[in-house]
RNA sequence: GGGCCCGUGGGCUAGCUUGGUAUACUUGUGGCUUUGGGAGCCAUUGACUCCGGUUCAAAUCCGGGCGGGCCCA
């Protein structure tokens, strides 16, 4: 299980070996979350739903299906998602009249009853979000977590009386962001991506992106305004302070499990998964090294431990297998789990039990008299190692280039004069994609790495993923 | 959209060219033994993707479906 040697094969192996996901459901790009990788999504999705409730969203869960006249309502929506979603066109033994879309995002469903349940000003601003499962039928090879057919979907939408209120949300879900991705210990960058290649009806779409260990990008999440684009179509206005109907500025959010394939990917090593604490569902894992005499003795003494943390509110495991320690090892090393425990006669005499941290290996001690306090310490340190760790080889990701003669496995900067041409010209003949320019915009003098000419935009570009 | 390759216990795999009782490792289960980094021994469960064809006989040859993967646009 060689990370660097080979990335895609090392990531489907943990993926595996940490039963996290079993695809071997037969069908494509649709796999089980199995109950390990369900624990640390779940996780996920509490600070997601954390995060939004602390800034006024509410939860709400539309239905599936989505009548396809609703759906054909808005022009360049219909087109960027035709070719990609499921139908239903069966009912029992009849065909139905008005076929049904299986979502691939939300908005058509949810936009005609925000123009039945928006009336007034009053109504403004409207901010829901929903975590369900979405469907985009994935032609290309599909991967547990960064490509599949069944997507586990976060979705915030809000309704603004004006562009800048909207305007307002996006700075808004960006702090957001930063709040999730710090549990993550992930790094990103926001780039405001192409025209040709921002949300099917957006206004504008910010990227999400985190590099991967083999230079690739991955985009974990996007940021949408689409001014009017879909109020004027679905019907949704207000009526204003002087009487006049207007209609809404809506914003979109959106992340999914991809979050979890981010994870694996940044952190994860040659022995496993590393899952940074805070979303881990177990932080520490208590190990009991027992012999004949004093196995009775330190079996209670490592429940204690365990009792103890567990009280304090550390999610921790207590694994008294009947097994020979080194084997419990390896096992929690793939899973991840950040911290071992281990107790044994030589740590009861001293007082003390032994840590190995997940993260860099190191190991210590921690006082039995301080041990919840000793615990979360090393935990906290743990997290922002990883955080930290991450950011540097984020940073490290990004080269200049100034010419495209050699192009490195590596996220490339460049200069660019804006034009669309240019711009496939750059994807079409490396096989980029074009990630876009940065997010708020950075002032920048050169020329353009295609035509030459003056450029005052930089732009980035990455093999995806 | 076009082309190519593959499918054997839970995992990984031998056998296929040249048709004849299906192999190893691992995992699971039961037992003995052992316990500061994957210990050992014994017993045991478990598979030829599906449908059709050729044949006395098909994992093996042929056709198709389903599933998996690769390359090109």
């Amino acid at each position: 299980m060689l990370k660097d040697e080979n990335f895609a094969d090392w990531y489907a192996d943990i993926v595996e070996k940490a039963n996290l996901s079993d695809k071997r459901y037969p069908i494509k790009g649709m796999n089980v979350w199995t109950p390990y990788g369900w624990k640390i999504m779940r996780q996920v999705d509490t600070y997601i739903r954390r995060e939004l409730d602390n800034t006024g969203h509410d939860e709400v869960c539309f239905p599936l299906l989505i009548p396809e006249t609703e759906f054909k309502k808005e022009k360049d929506h219909i087109k960027g998602f035709d070719s990609e979603v499921y139908w239903v066109t069966h009912a029992g033994l009849n065909e139905l009249d008005v076929r049904l879309v299986v979502r691939p995002t939300s908005e058509t469903a949810m936009y005609p009853m925000f123009a039945l349940w928006i009336r007034s000003h009053q109504d403004l601003p409207l901010k829901v979000y929903q975590i369900v499962n979405t469907f985009r039928y994935e032609t290309k090879q599909t991967r547990s977590f960064i490509r599949v057919r069944e997507i586990h979907f976060f979705e915030s939408h809000t309704c603004h009386a004006t562009e800048e209120e909207a305007q307002e949300q996006v700075e808004e879900d960006i702090r957001v962001l930063a709040n999730i991705m710090s549990k993550l210990c992930l790094p990103y960058s926001l780039l405001r991506r192409t025209e040709w290649d921002k949300f099917p009806g957006a206004h504008y779409t910010v990227g999400i992106d985190t590099a991967m260990p083999n230079g690739r990008a991955l985009q974990i999440g996007s940021i949408h305004h689409y001014r009017t684009n879909f109020s004027v179509p679905y019907g949704i206005t207000y009526e204003d302070g002087d009487g006049e109907h207007r209609h809404v500025h809506q914003t979109t959010y959106g992340m999914s499990e991809r979050l979890l394939g981010a994870m694996i990917g940044v952190h994860g090593d040659d022995k496993g998964l590393v899952i940074p604490p805070a979303v881990a569902p177990f932080q520490a894992v208590v190990i009991p090294i027992l012999s004949k005499k004093n196995a009775e003795e330190v079996s209670e003494a490592a429940r204690g431990i365990a009792d103890a943390l567990s009280k304090a509110g550390i999610r921790v495991k207590l694994d008294d297998r009947d097994d020979r320690p080194g084997s419990k090892y390896y096992d929690w090393e793939i899973r991840g789990v950040p911290l071992r425990l281990e107790l044994g006669a030589r740590d009861i005499e001293n007082g003390v039990v032994t840590f190995a941290r997940r993260d860099n290996g190191e190991k210590g001690t921690i006082a039995l008299d301080s041990l919840t306090e000793g615990t979360r310490l090393v935990l906290r340190d743990i997290a922002f190692s990883m955080y930290e760790k991450a950011w540097e080889a984020q940073r490290a990701s990004v080269q200049d280039i100034g010419s495209l003669d050699a192009i490195p496995e590596k996220t490339l900067r460049f200069g660019w004069c804006g034009c669309e041409e240019c711009g496939h010209a750059i994807e079409d003949r490396f096989e980029l994609k074009l990630l876009g320019t940065p997010y708020p915009a950075e002032e920048y003098q050169g020329s353009c790495i295609v035509c030459g000419k003056p450029a005052s935009t930089v732009a980035y570009a990455a093999r995806s993923m």
